[in-house]
This record gives structure tokens, sequence and C-alpha cells, in this order.
DNA sequence: TATGAATGAGGATTCATTCAT
DNA sequence: CATGAATGAATCCTCATTCAT
């Protein structure tokens, strides 16, 4: 039940404005009374909230095999294999992305959004410590901060712009970028 | 009178949450009558989109000096004085800046945004047309739409989330990513 | 408009529970839409609260005259005058008394009603203090309090359960009590 | 089961709105479902008749046994013996009594408390019938109403309002205030 | 009998918009 | 032009009640 109302919302979203996704057309999307989708969450942001955590999971579910995948390579295939992941992940979520990105009103409902972040950074900064010929120690934070913002974002924009870009050149660029922060100008 | 009203509505934008930044609560901070707004502005998007374009013009109003002054020097002492230029306005506005991303429920509304978008992906393909020893013609388009997302978003990034990065150690990341981009790995 | 919506209220409020007194249904009565009322009252607690301060205006209006007509007289007089206009102020009220006690759900909603009590108790207070042969000053802040609630609770009874007494009898009681209470045991 | 639903009914009275007091909340606060609430309880307002029951009979548990206890004393004791005994009795309901007063919606739901009235009547009637010095026959009705509002609802005022009058006095002026009615001016 | 998930009408309130003045 | 009172559909949410298990 809680899935049929989260499943709902994601549909609704992706359908209409965020302002007009209201908790009874929600309901009546996921053919459930309005009264019912109260009983398992607490009031809309709820709602919104599962909804990005569910997204943030299935997410996770695509980048984190490849992380594990990606560990034991050498530092330009580790980052290619984790770039095209992470492309692969958005290209699966590509709609309720663009539905949610820009349009989410407050920035407290992101709590989901901040862990993914939080275990990216964890990631990148581990495996820029453990890289040999890799920027400067008191560079570590610039650079994994950088890294995250550059891997993070330029796919977004990919995955929702699509601009006419061949996507191997895409992935070549990004991980060239990454690379150059990691080993410094 | 329009402009009375536009800069009330940035005034509420940054008050308060989108959703209750209101028609009325807007008049009322305009010291205007609700009536009265809608002589200028056909609906409650038009007064957004009206705040979008004052707020580019005055990111405009910083960065195309800087186009001018940055037009005779070298492609990285260029880069770094537009970066700058970019950095520089969008502190200036990063009080609306934090109430519009993240809030703004609708990317149709998002014209002035685009306007400047296509502004400055002008700007940077004629500059790196130019450029010696540059990528070669097939990769421009691709440089170019990698360097807008970089030039645009890093920035806006590092305004809003002010992360412990000297500003100058950003800056010089980020003209190193550019360049990196314009001449190719 | 004010006063049609607080008109309106006192009739739903005769005709319908106290929980089923809706703004929307106080609204439909006033032939005004949901909306105008909230440019009127902040919320349904505010309407309550004007409908008992316009009922307590029009007690005040009978017994404030009265309370004028008795100040020559002596007590036994005074008295009986102003418990002849208590209960003819009440016997116009009864309607709406009747729906309004035992009805009001929370006591903070009661400011008019405080508001008259604390005159009674001014008045009830000085004529004691200037009664001759009346209880010793020790007693006064308690005399005061029981006459109060006799004069204002009999009287009130009287008029909504319309036990089978005369009036005049009834009033010929209640003065004596009083008079007892002024005049100690 | 009646009983833990009607306990529970109590607290949450006591705890929160008259409003708010759900049958949900009630049946949560029983530790039972809000089916099985509806296997004793026809409805809402079954539920707040039978606290109001309940609390009429622990009254009358204290006020009948001193109404025996009263019996064979001269009329002046027995009035003080009686009327202690309903404050006593009070005393213990402040609380319930407090959240009930003023708060039931609907004066129907009153049964419980017209019986406790019934019995009042009756009782003074025939102590006020078996009186020597009393007052005449024409006037037992009137003298039992008057006995009857005074000695529940002062007692009612004075355990909730707690005005700043020692109980001594408060029993001595109700007691002599009754006598009065019952022997006459 | 007991459950408790599900219901859905209804509540208070907001707000973009209109229109008579 | 400007006003601002009036609108009324729509919003989020509550809660007495039901019914399949």
């Amino acid at each position: 039940m809680v899935d049929r109302v989260v499943e709902a919302a994601e549909r609704v979203l992706q359908d209409v404005d965020y302002q007009q996704a209201s908790t009874n057309r929600i309901a009546a999307a996921a053919g459930v009374s309005p009264g019912s989708v109260y009983q398992y969450f607490a009031d809309k942001d709820e709602i919104v909230e599962a909804v990005l955590t569910r997204m943030s999971d299935r997410l996770a579910g695509v980048i984190v095999p490849a992380l594990h995948r990606a560990a034991p390579l050498d530092p330009a295939s580790r980052t290619r294999v984790i770039v095209e992941a992470v492309i692969d992940a958005l290209e699966g979520e590509a709609g309720l992305l663009r539905a949610l990105i820009d349009r989410i009103p407050t920035i407290e409902q992101r709590q989901a959004v901040n862990a993914i972040r939080a275990r990216a950074e964890e990631t990148v900064y581990q495996s820029l410590a453990a890289m040999p010929g890799r920027v400067c120690d008191s560079e570590l934070d610039r650079a994994t901060w950088m890294i995250v913002e550059l891997a993070s974002y330029l796919p977004v924009r990919y995955v929702l712009d699509r601009p006419p870009i061949a996507r191997e050149a895409f992935v070549e660029d990004l991980v060239d970028l990454i690379l150059r922060i990691g080993y410094g100008p």
C-alpha cells in the first residue's frame, strides 16, 4: 500500500506540476481514498520524501555494484566504470528526475539526496587518498568536492538536456576532467 | 509600477516559501492593490518570469563588461577574468538565487535563464573557434556545452553551498578544467 | 459584511450543533463565499468570539442603563432593579444563550464573557463597599464572588430551564439571597 | 471492555480538546481497535454518555452515603453535611468536570446529568416537606428548584474556579443561603 | 468476537483572479 | 487607471464509521 501510493506519486509528479500534485490526486492515482494515504504518511512532505528515497535506492542499486566492480581497476578505468554507471542509473530515472530537479520546493526534503551525496563524498575521498601520484593532502577536500559536483551534475544535465554529444565522447571528457582534478593540473 | 511589483516579488520570494509567495502578499509588499498587479502581469507566472529576467539582466550587467575586458587577453587570463566575473555576479544574487534554484516549479518559466544560456553558448563558441591550438572543429559543440555547464553550474554551487574551499583555489581549478576542455586532453 | 457574517453565525449556532456550525455553513447562511469570511476573521474562533462580543454588548445595553437607574435607590430596590434587568436582558438572548452555554469548547474564547464578569465584579464590589451595615471588609471579596455567581447563574438557569416559578417570586428570592450575602447571616 | 474504553475516554477527554478526542484516539488509549469500540457503543455520543454516567455514579457514591449520615441531623447540620459531601465529590472529579463543563456540545447527551438532578430534587423536596417551620406548601417547588440550583452550581464553580475563598467560609455561606430558602425570608 | 486497514465526506483555510466602483 | 472586496475552487488533512478477515 505504501508502495502503491509512492508509485502513484511518482506517476503524478511526472504528469503534472509539483504544485498540482495534490494529495487527493495522488490518492486517486493510487486507487485509494485520501484518508488512507494518511495512515502511511504523516503529511505530503513524507510522500515526496519517500519518492526521493525510492529513487535514491534505485540509483544506488545501479551505482553501488559498479563501485565494487570498479574497485580493483586502475584509476582511469575505475573512474570510467563509475561514470558509466552513474549515467546508466540516471537514464533509468530521467522522467522522475526531470520532475523533481528544480521542482522540489524545500531543501529540507532532500535528506535522501543528501544521503547519496555523503556516500559519494566518502567514496571519492577514499579513492583519492589511495591513489598514487594524486593531489597533495591539503587539497583532498577541494578535489573531493569538485569531483562530486562534476560527477553528479554533469551527468544529470547530460541525461536531462540530451545535448547532441555522443555518450562515449561525453564520458571520455568527464573522466578526463575528474582525473585532472585528482592528479592536479 | 512594474518595477515596484517585481522588486516586491524579489523581496517576498527571499522571505517566504515559494508556495506562500502569493500574489496578494506580493501586491501588499509593493504597496499596491492585488487588482493593479493584473494590469501589468497576466498571471503569477509572469511575475516570476519578470523576476528572473531582472536577475538575468543584473547578472549580465556584471558579466558582459568582463567579457569585453577579457576579449584582448590570452585564453588563460581571459577565462580567469570571466570566471571571476561569473562568481562575482552570482555572489551578488545569492539570496534570490537560493530562493529560486530548487524552487521554480516549472521549467517553462525559465525563458530568461535560457536566454542567458544562449548568450553564453554563443560567446564560448566564438571564443573557442578563435583560439589557437584548440580542439578540432568536430568537437566545438561538445566543448561548448561542457564549458557552459562547468562555468555556470559549478560557480552556482560554490556560491550557494559555500564549501570550505578558498575562492582562488576554486577559480584556479575551474579555469584549468575549462582550458582542458578547450584544448582537449 | 462583518455584521452579515456574525448574524449568520448566530443563526447557524442556534440551528445546529456547535460542531456542525462550520465556516462554510456560516458563509452560506450569510450569502457570502467561504473566502470572504476570512477577510474579516482570522479563523473560526474569531467568529465565535465576535458572536459572544455582540451578545455581551446587547446584554450590556440592557443592564448598564439599569445600573444607572438603580444607583440612587436603596440597596433592596437597587438590587431588585438590577436583577430584573439581568433577567430581561437574558430573556432577549435565550436562543443564542442556549446555543452557547455548555457548547463553547474552549474557555479561551470567553474574553467577552470575562469582560462582562469583570465589570460585574467591579460594580458589585463598589456597591457593597458603600453599603451601610454590610459585611465586614475582610469578607468583601467573598461576598462579591458569591453575589456575582448568584446574580449571573441563577437568572441564566431560570431563563433557559423555564421552571414553573413565577418571575416575581424568583426575583424576590434572588434579591433576598443577594441581600443576605451583602449583610451577612 | 466497556470499562476499558470508558476509562480511556475519561483520560483522553482530560488530556485533549473535546474536538480532538476522537474515537480512534480513545480506542488507542484503551489498547483496543477502533472497530471493537463499535461493538459496545453505537456511536461516539454513547461513549461520552457512558463517561457522564460513570462520573455521576462516582458522585453519587460520595453523596448518597452523606445523605444517609445526614438524615437524622437537624436541618442546619444536615445541610452542611450534604454540602460538604457535594464539594468533596466534585473535587474528586475536578479534572473530568473541567473537561466536560463548557465542552459537551449537545445538551441531549446529558441524560446522566438529568438523572442526578432528578434524584437531587426528590431528596430536597422530601427533606423540605418534613422540615418544621419551613416555607409553605405552595412554595415547595420553588424552594426545591432554587436549592438544587444553589447546591449544584455554586460548588461546581467553587471547585472549578478556585476563588480565593476559604472552604469553610464558602460552606457556611452556602448553607446559610439554602436554609434561608428553606425557611423563607 | 476482535481486528485494523480502508473509507470518503467534510472541515478550516488559502489564493489566483475578477469586477464594480 | 487603480482599487480592494469578493470570489470559489482547490488544498491538506481529520475522523466517525465500516467490513473483510
